[in-house]
DNA sequence: CTGGCCATGTAATGCGTTACATGATTAG
DNA sequence: CTAATCATGTAACGCATTACATGGCCAG
């Protein structure tokens, strides 16, 4: 399991409420790791009890109160022996791939409508992602160098989406070339 | 829910045991979509249930019976509007990649460590997936034409494979000489 | 006055993994 | 003798998704 993980790798860079978490989740690291606001605050509770992490409430008015989460020394321990231990590899399940493997059961025209409809989300996350780096490049050397590891994820992120939008295109010439 | 439909499109392609099925999963479609024998055993009684797939009993001696499955008429429509409903993106839960972003509170030699595994990996499944490429191509151009469809998603492995050691060698490089 | 953001959760269900179980045959 | 392949499953647990719930504040 990595989720908890994960949630120690952003609450030891900075102390995060369930809330700001579930954002880093959508933007810094949306691309390679998923998780809905349900399942943080359910595994915030479990790393609580685990001794992982601690909190500390602030009320406020009007609003429910703010937990805020910070890694505990157990919970750093426990985080230097998971990076030390061996990874597993990704699952890959993409359902886009049985639609293509499958597809003469349908006509090449609604293969083609999906997929360039995927092409579309793919470009917009690679936008999003090109944005970030030009972030990251206008920063000053120093900074640069501390955010280094973060950045090559972030490259992980523009090759896997260029890769992906190139594969596309020749899928797409293929399948208009190739009407049935 | 898209394993029940995989199941389909492997079974409209050619009936199949479970077993069968399981060694699909481990080579035709192996890196687009995984699946345990325990998932698909039980996913096979649920198809059953849903009369999308029915099956012949093989008696065998001394092994158990083999369950010949096959798709019914309304599993194959079911089939064909899947194939024509919107398809939900993959959910990327990459772990590596966690690592390498919260790499700062281990020594790079750790980190090297653990990628050039995933390298190792990487580069064997590339080396499967040449491999099937030569098969395709030394086929006629009719049956090239037949297996039009998986080809392409054949190159999506390809891409992706080559995309990620690229990427590896650049991290590689980059944690190397950054010494610390 | 509508929708989005802030802020936190519970409950039910579904999907996936790991462990366990059985038993024959074949290759090294 | 050991490990792999063929062949099928059950049970327990863990992880993820969907639906539901609450409620204030702010911008258009």
């Amino acid at each position: 399991m990595s989720l908890k993980h994960s949630l120690l790798v952003l609450l030891a860079e900075q102390s995060s409420t369930g809330y700001e978490l579930s954002q880093k989740y959508k933007e810094a690291i949306g691309f390679f790791w998923k998780a809905s606001h349900q399942q943080i605050y359910k595994q915030l509770k479990e790393l609580t009890a685990d001794g992982w992490v601690t909190f500390e409430e602030q009320s406020q008015q009007g609003k429910p109160d703010k937990k805020k989460y910070q890694v505990t020394d157990s919970g750093f321990q426990e985080l230097q022996r998971w990076l030390s231990s061996e990874i597993k590899p990704a699952k890959a399940n993409d359902a886009l791939l049985v639609m293509l493997y499958g597809g003469k059961h349908v006509e090449h025209q609604v293969l083609l409508q999906e997929i360039e409809r995927h092409k579309g989300l793919h470009e917009k996350n690679l936008k999003k992602l090109e944005a970030i780096q030009g972030l990251y490049l206008s920063l000053s050397k120093a900074q640069q160098k501390e955010y280094r590891l973060p950045y090559l994820t972030l490259k992980r992120g523009l090759s896997s989406e260029k890769a992906w939008l190139q594969w596309a295109e020749e899928v797409i010439e293929e399948l208009s070339d190739a009407a049935q």
